[in-house]
DNA sequence: CTTGACTCTCCCCCAACGGGAGGAACTATA
DNA sequence: TATAGTTCCTCCCGTTGGGGGAGAGTCAAG
């Protein structure tokens, strides 16, 4: 029988460790003197809180491996745990490689303007038109026509608050001619499709996103580094992309104000 | 200007997030109402707010990513979160390793009651006699004269509590007869060399280790569980493997409860 | 008998928020 | 303008796996 103190030296374990092990129930000691509430331990015990650490250094909870220690499915919570485990070894590598991108971007001192997030986009329901525009300036033009139709034809649709509209490119490449756009705007319910204006839910999906402040003519500058940002993260694009417009035109008059979020979904490539 | 519910929809970060950041002087509010406390965000708040959140992506502490927006050495900060996101990730990649091995263990039901633990053992000083013996069993005979000849010849000298008497074996390969060993125990302090008996300070090192019980002609299996435990996580013998006895013939009787501590210094593989 | 070493319990601390209570203020509708 | 529903505020507690320390009781040796 050893007292806590030297059974700490003999396992290499802290008291405050072997105490909390006896409070969580994962541990308790051989022998507790009811006299003066000293904590005895025995050999035996060692095995124990060696198999304690040993799952601990693979990293699984207390809770855990309370579990296992009573014998509850431990098949499935090490299942689990190799899941948890190589989600977090992707979730470093993933680090890794931003941060990598990160120096290299300093190095060269050039896009510090722009950073680099994921987000999750939440599923939405939007009216959109698909079209075939000439170029950039007959596009914006275009737009508030639409929007006021929608108002005027379609009673008791409302647009979201904050304001999501956007529009997706669908063409392989860039373009700055002939191109093939879809205007989305996000609304409060659906109505009916007509006049090439249909109704759909665009399901939840992950993206990266990054901010582009200034006349819509740089947004090439947002483009391109974020373009090279999921390449150099080994991240590949899922869906067409999408730019959101914030400020604009509508509420800033000085083009250099004017905010837009550059929205791509991605996945992690295979 | 946005009141904080607008301003968290838009940048699609949750209220409590955005007052936690006040509060942590991430992101202040443009403006706070003094009248009712309402903080109020701008679209250009955005920016420092995706520039949080791109480097919480990264996995920056919120006290690493205020030195950074405040300019403080950021290349310093950079470069010591890289380190660490190493460290996890080699971390991960350990603990993927040793549950496959566990999986593999559970799946083969054998070793069960060996499990295997890396410790740091700390440095302490050892008197040592390095000697090559015929067999086990004469070497059972051996050690407690060596250690009445310490006892007797060196006043002042007292082992440690609680004893740490090991031996280190210097063959390259498992024997059984004549081998090459050196038996420690480590003590208080130092003492004068003399028949062959040698005082020294053991560096700290990390190690593997696994708990035997049973008599030692059994330790074989302990040796061939660790051994391919080693192999299997890709680190590698650093310093030859020790023995610590912890139970044995001077205090159980029955060989059965005897209980013995493999050491085996280790290194990752590079 | 005293002194130092050991042990006990109890409480606060960490990071980055999330959940919820209780109350004040804003906004839309009747 | 009254009221109801929503939004906002502050404050407090919870999370994990222990670490640090206070204050008090206990043990072993000289």
């Amino acid at each position: 029988m050893y007292k806590i103190g030297l059974f700490s030296k003999i396992s290499k374990t802290t008291i405050k460790t072997l105490r909390y092990y006896d409070k969580e129930g994962l541990l308790k000691p051989e022998k507790i003197d009811r006299a003066n509430n000293y904590r005895y331990y025995t050999t035996d015990q060692l095995f124990v809180l060696h198999r304690i650490i040993s799952l601990r250094q693979i990293g699984f909870s207390i809770q855990e491996i309370r579990n296992i220690l009573a014998g509850q499915n431990e098949d499935q919570m090490i299942l689990q745990r190799k899941k948890e485990i190589e989600a977090l070894l992707s979730q470093s590598s993933d680090q890794l490689s931003r941060i990598n991108q990160y120096i290299l971007e300093k190095k060269e001192g050039v896009m510090l303007q722009y950073q680099a997030v994921i987000k999750d986009l939440p599923e939405c329901i939007v009216y959109s038109k698909r079209m075939r525009i000439p170029g950039y300036d007959s596009y914006f033009q275009i737009i508030p026509e639409i929007g006021a139709k929608v108002a005027a034809t379609k009673p008791g649709i409302e647009c979201t608050v904050p304001a999501y509209c956007f529009n997706i490119y669908h063409d392989k490449e860039y373009k700055e001619k002939d191109i093939d756009v879809e205007y989305c705007e996000a609304v409060n319910q659906f109505g009916k499709n007509e006049d090439g204006i249909i109704f759909k839910k665009i399901p939840s999906v992950k993206a990266v996103s990054t901010l582009h402040k200034g006349p819509y003519k740089n947004l090439g500058l947002a483009y391109s580094f974020i373009f090279r940002w999921i390449e150099e993260n080994s991240y590949e694009i899922s869906e067409p992309p999408r730019e959101s417009y914030i400020d604009g035109i509508w509420n800033k008059e000085n083009e250099a104000d004017w905010l837009t979020e550059i929205q791509i979904p991605i996945r992690k490539k295979a």
